[in-house]
Order: C-alpha cells, then sequence, then structure tokens
DNA sequence: CTCCTCTGGGTACGGTGTACGCGGTCGATG
DNA sequence: CATCGACCGCGTACACCGTACCCAGAGGAG
C-alpha cells in the first residue's frame, strides 16, 4: 500500500480492480481487528495477531491498509455503525441528545479501548459524519451554529470523562484481580494518611457526603447527564 | 522493584534505606522522561532512552519504578505542579474555574502526550489532590457535593475534549509536514464529493456559517469556555 | 569484622510495526 | 488470443520495545 503519502485513510480507495482478485477486504480485517480489541485490548490487536485470526501473514494485511495507524481509525469509524439513530432528529432535542450520550456510553464499555484513542479530528469517516450531523441537527433549534458546536463539545467532554473514567476504574479491577472492596481496603492507609493531615478537606467532604460513588455507573452517567442536559436547556432560546 | 502486588504507584515508598546510596532519584527519572516525551513524543520516552539520557542502563529504572505505566503516572502528576495556584479559592468561583481551565490547556499544549494518557482514576498524585482540592472549593457555593463533581465534569471534559483536537490537529500538521492550507487542499475533493450528495445539510452548514473553526485554538477556547461558565453559572443558587 | 540487603548494570526473551523482495495470478491492451 | 505488467499473498529481516533474571560489589546493621 503506498504509503505516507495520503491524508487521511478516507480518502485511499480500497481497490483499483487490476490484477489478481483480493482474498479479504477492509471491512473483514477491520471486523476481526474489533472482535481481538474488544476480547483482549487494542494492544493485543497486533498486525500479526489480526493476520493469525484471517488465517494469513501480517504482511498481507498492508495491501489493504497503509498502516497500523489507519486501521485503528477504521476500526473507530466502524463500531460506530453500531449506534442506530433515526434517520433524522425527532424535533425533541433533549431526547435526541438522550439517546446519542447513552448509545455512546454503551459503546465505549463495549469497544473500551475507543478510550485510548487519539482525540477527535475531522469527523471524515462515514458513520461519524451520521453522527454528528445528528446531533448537531437535533441541537438546531433557534441557536447560532457556534454555540451549537461549542454546546456539544460540553456534551461530548461530559460523557467521554466519565465514561473514561468508568472504564480505567473497571481495567484497574480487572487487572488487580481484586475485588472492589479489597482494592479500597488496599490503598486504605494511602487515603487515611492523607486524611489524616486535614490538608484536604473537600476530598474530605466528597468522601463522607457524596452519593455519586456509590450509584452503579449507569446511575451516576444518567444523574448527570440530566444535570448537563439542564445546562444545555438553559443555553437555549425559550422553546415555543 | 517488586512487581505486580502494589496498588498505586502512591503507595509504594522510594526507598528503605539499607545498602549503597542510591545514584539516582524518581525525580531525577521523571523528570528526564517528561523531557523526551515533551520533544519527541511518550512513545519515544522509552525506557533505554530514559536511562541513556541519565547516562545509564534501562533496567538501573527498574530499582525506582515498578514499571514503565507507573512512571507515566509519575509524569502526569510531576508536570501537574507547574501549574501555580492560590492557596486556597478566592471565592469568584468563575475566575477560579477560567484559572484552572486556562492553565490545563496551556499544560496539555506543553506536554501533548497527556492528551493519550487513560482516563482519570482517583486522584492519588499530591499535585491532582491539590488541584481537584482547589476546583472542588471554587464550586463550593451552596450547592451539593454531587452537583458540584458532575458541573466539574463537564467543565473538565469540555476542556480536555476540545484541547485533544487541538494536539490533533497540530499533530496532523507535523506528521504530514504539510500547511494548513495544503492539508484543507489535499483532502478537499473527499469533502466536496461529501457536499455533494447532499446528504450532509449540517455540515454544509457549519463549512458556511461557522465562525470558530476559523478562529485561532486559544480565541476558540476563551469563547466555549465562557458559554460553558454561563451553563455552570446557571445551575448554580443565585449568588448573594 | 561479618553478614545480608540493596545497588547499578548486562544479557536475553518474546513481542512490536513495517521496509523490501519474491514468485505467481490475472485484467487490460495490442 | 497472446502478452505484459500491475497487483496478489506472504516470508524474511531490522530496529526497537518492556522487562525477567542474574551478577559483582558496595555499605549499613549486628
Amino acid at each position: 500500500m503506498a504509503g505516507g503519502e495520503h491524508v487521511s485513510i478516507w480518502s485511499v480507495p480500497e481497490r483499483q480492480g487490476r490484477g489478481p482478485r483480493p482474498a479479504y477486504s477492509r471491512a473483514q480485517i477491520t471486523e476481526a481487528a474489533v472482535r481481538i480489541a474488544d476480547a483482549d485490548g487494542l494492544e493485543a490487536a497486533s498486525m500479526r495477531r489480526i493476520a493469525a485470526e484471517l488465517g494469513t501473514g501480517a504482511m498481507s494485511l498492508y495491501r489493504y491498509v497503509p498502516s497500523r495507524d489507519d486501521l485503528i481509525e477504521l476500526m473507530a469509524d466502524h463500531v460506530l455503525a453500531e449506534m442506530d439513530l433515526p434517520a433524522r432528529p425527532t424535533g425533541d432535542w433533549r431526547a435526541d441528545l438522550t439517546l446519542v450520550a447513552v448509545n455512546t456510553r454503551a459503546m465505549w464499555l463495549r469497544h473500551a479501548w475507543l478510550a485510548g484513542l487519539p482525540g477527535p479530528r475531522a469527523p471524515l469517516g462515514p458513520h461519524r459524519l451520521r453522527l454528528v450531523e445528528f446531533a448537531i441537527g437535533a441541537l438546531d433549534v433557534g441557536v447560532p451554529v457556534d454555540d451549537v458546536l461549542t454546546l456539544l463539545d460540553m456534551l461530548n467532554g461530559y460523557v467521554e470523562r466519565v465514561v473514561r473514567s468508568e472504564i480505567e476504574w473497571e481495567r484497574e479491577n480487572r487487572r488487580s484481580g481484586m475485588t472492589p472492596e479489597l482494592l479500597m481496603a488496599r490503598s486504605g492507609p494511602y487515603v487515611r494518611e492523607l486524611l489524616g493531615t486535614g490538608a484536604h478537606p473537600m476530598l474530605e467532604r466528597v468522601i463522607r457526603d457524596a452519593r455519586l460513588p456509590h450509584m452503579t455507573g449507569e446511575e451516576r452517567f444518567r444523574h448527570g447527564l440530566e444535570r448537563v442536559l439542564d445546562c444545555i436547556a438553559g443555553a437555549l432560546p425559550p422553546q415555543r
């Protein structure tokens, strides 16, 4: 595959139709990679292992994809296809954005490796395009387009941050093989030492008063999401 | 260094004081690693290269740090020390949060590798602790602790998301060695094809009407930040 | 002084992404 | 239809990674 020259994978056509018929396809390779990444993490989805999953050699994949980074971009867009949204916004922006947020969280939890990807660049993948179309359209309720973009950054920022921390927490549990309780107990001495100094009154207060940390991830997320949507509502012109 | 058993690097003391005097220190190693990561990216900060920077062998570092992941956690907390904040919130929550947000952005731009780190787990590093103390304290203006946490997730989510995309955009420019204009021109055909289908009215509208994309990163960030702070203001009980 | 822990450092192992080159296969062209 | 060259799958090779394990020697504790 031509190396280094391309702008983004989306401008590189899959094939140009001379020579023998390809035995695989980008979609096939992408699906295999996603399967492995879901099971064993993104770093396990190495070119060799993906190739092995397909029954071929590592270097064969480079006939289909310029580099592993490009393949990862394909993976990221591929899983977005799972998110099924109405063809166009329903007119109820709050319901639409809730749908996007909840679906995004579910997808990130299903594909935890999404959390480790680089930030959002231009949304050039077809499925991402569809998603931003829907989201922007949902908030297209008489507010300047710049404000729509900002509000969506705020919402998506909240979603991604909270889900990232959920994922990280779960990974921590899995990695150490401990129950949450045991993990708490392990870090207990350090935290107790921290609190003992009295230099962290807010941390103390959070541990004493906050209810969020005792809720399930789902509850915590929905609760915060409503707050964020309230904030957005306050920034929109009065509806109707 | 004892492997695998520890909960977090913060509960592993640096030394226990028998035998010969250590030639290096965690701080020294961390600083060298940060220097390299700033210059050439996180993946360039390999154990071998960090060790070389200090004039020693790769395996010597493991006397100070259990693993590279732990070293990265040390790095992340280390750079937070650059953020100088007042000892305690000033009483003007909006000014305080602006300070945090602007400083966070500046730090991420200085240390672009922060964008690739795993999500926020429990804030156990000393500098991160200080930061969350300050932020929570700033918003401690008569609203339930849970709401404070949510609003901060929203604010930090916005900041991180926007800065991530800034970093990714800049990395793209650097990687391809192209000017932004040339890059635009390169992806032009693809985008034009997209718009030609008429299936993306919102994308079209953004390209036509949005002013945000034409502002500098700093302007774009400040502009959005004010919007987010407005949202937070709306969620607080009336002040005074 | 002896002992025993801890030091810095080397070697080795099993992985990684991918540059390059090979022989064989076929679609397009003469 | 014959031929040609682009494209196929794939193996080898290289430089690099994190780190398990081992060793000789330094130096505080008894």
